[in-house]
DNA sequence: GACACAGTACCAACTGGTTGGTATGTTGTC
DNA sequence: GACAACATACCAACCAGTTGGTACTGTGTC
């Protein structure tokens, strides 16, 4: 009766327990919170033993860094394959990219918020390695944007100070407000109306409306 | 030698262990967030024994509904007695407040966010109540805003579909998330220009430059 | 105004369950 | 058979909450 393949709840396959933890943090910790998570908790979910946790990560912490890692890889290659970058002009990349995580809000909030947001809060005080990886996950993705802002916003906008580099955290930022905000009152529409404010702001800073017919 | 008066790092006076705990509670919380706080950890920064906490307060738990509503009380009298009240136009009085918003992020990250905050990226899984209690902090605070909102907002913005409810949310949504990236980066400044950019957003949703001297 | 009485505020020591982490054994793979 | 990838059993520290008691304060009574 053994199994070569876990399926249903079958035993995982053997070389997995690493990744199965990953994605076990990413899913536990966005519900529960880092510190009420417990290292059982994570085994539990990832259907692996408390050995194979401690033969990956030499702590819990570790795990944490590893996790916000992953979860920057994970949501990395999401956004890279993602449709937003497509239109043709800066722009409206930046509100098809608005767009796009509006539409990732949808049911629990365990399920669209994000977590080196939630981690950041929690470890912020006590551990500056989780702090800095929730950071450079957090500076990383706005890294992604940068370039499309800069290049979309108007003249006006610049004249009055604005930055691609700081509107592009300023997303960032509705974002993770949105998700505090809209955790609290347990309502996904919440996050929405912020994210609509974020694309009307957006769209008074871009030329949105620029030629971009140029050859 | 007697004291009636704690003096230094003498006895505190019989009578003050309750708000000498929330006080504590703000403090730390906001400083290691909920669930990495002990119960010892606040009693120690209170000056009050554990005997004392639990005289109080039925549980850690309860201690934390009690202190997102202590929070309300103390933040709801810093505002209600700001200056920011005093212009003569809701757009103007709203722009105030931002500005005073602006003003109190300074120093270390722990300082300047929002205790409620915090608390419900920690506890929105584990306790409604606290969570409930976090909610009604956040909310109630955006009403004090709606009203001047909703006598600013100009018909533009209205036609566009914005609500002063949903503004007044949107408001405190940027705080928050400002406070997250700003503690990923432990760097006010982050926060300060997320909050930039939310008083560039109000501007151009307000009506800022009516005329008020109607009498 | 002295005094018994009651209730509140607080304290120090303790407890039982939990938690991060370890020591050691077992299994699969090259 | 050597090494990585697990699993099992266990531990010491920690932590929320309890217990049994003390100090102080107000109150009714005479």
């Amino acid at each position: 009766m053994r199994e070569t393949v876990a399926t249903g709840t079958g035993k995982p396959p053997r070389g997995m327990a690493r990744e199965r933890l990953l994605d076990a943090a990413v899913d536990v910790i966005r519900a529960q919170g880092y510190s009420a998570t417990t290292v059982d908790d994570l085994c539990a979910a990832a259907g692996v033993t408390k050995g194979a946790f401690f033969h990956h990560f030499a702590s819990k912490d570790a795990l944490a860094v590893a996790a916000a890692e992953h979860w920057s890889a994970t949501t990395g290659a999401l956004f890279a394959a993602a449709s937003y970058h497509e239109p043709t002009t800066p722009a409206e990349r930046v509100l098809a990219y608005v767009d796009f995580r509006r539409s990732l809000i949808d049911g629990e909030p365990a399920a669209y918020t994000c977590l080196v947001g939630t981690m950041t809060q929690e470890v912020f005080g006590a551990s500056p390695e989780i702090r800095n990886a929730c950071r450079d996950s957090i500076f990383g993705h706005a890294d992604t944007l940068q370039a499309d802002i800069a290049d979309a916003l108007t003249d006006a906008a610049k004249a009055d100070g604005v930055t691609a580099a700081s509107l592009a955290l300023h997303t960032q930022a509705v974002l993770q407000g949105a998700f505090v905000v809209s955790k609290a009152a347990n309502d996904p529409q919440i996050a929405r109306d912020s994210v609509d404010h974020l694309r009307r702001y957006l769209s008074t800073l871009l030329a949105v409306d620029r030629d971009a017919m140029t050859p």
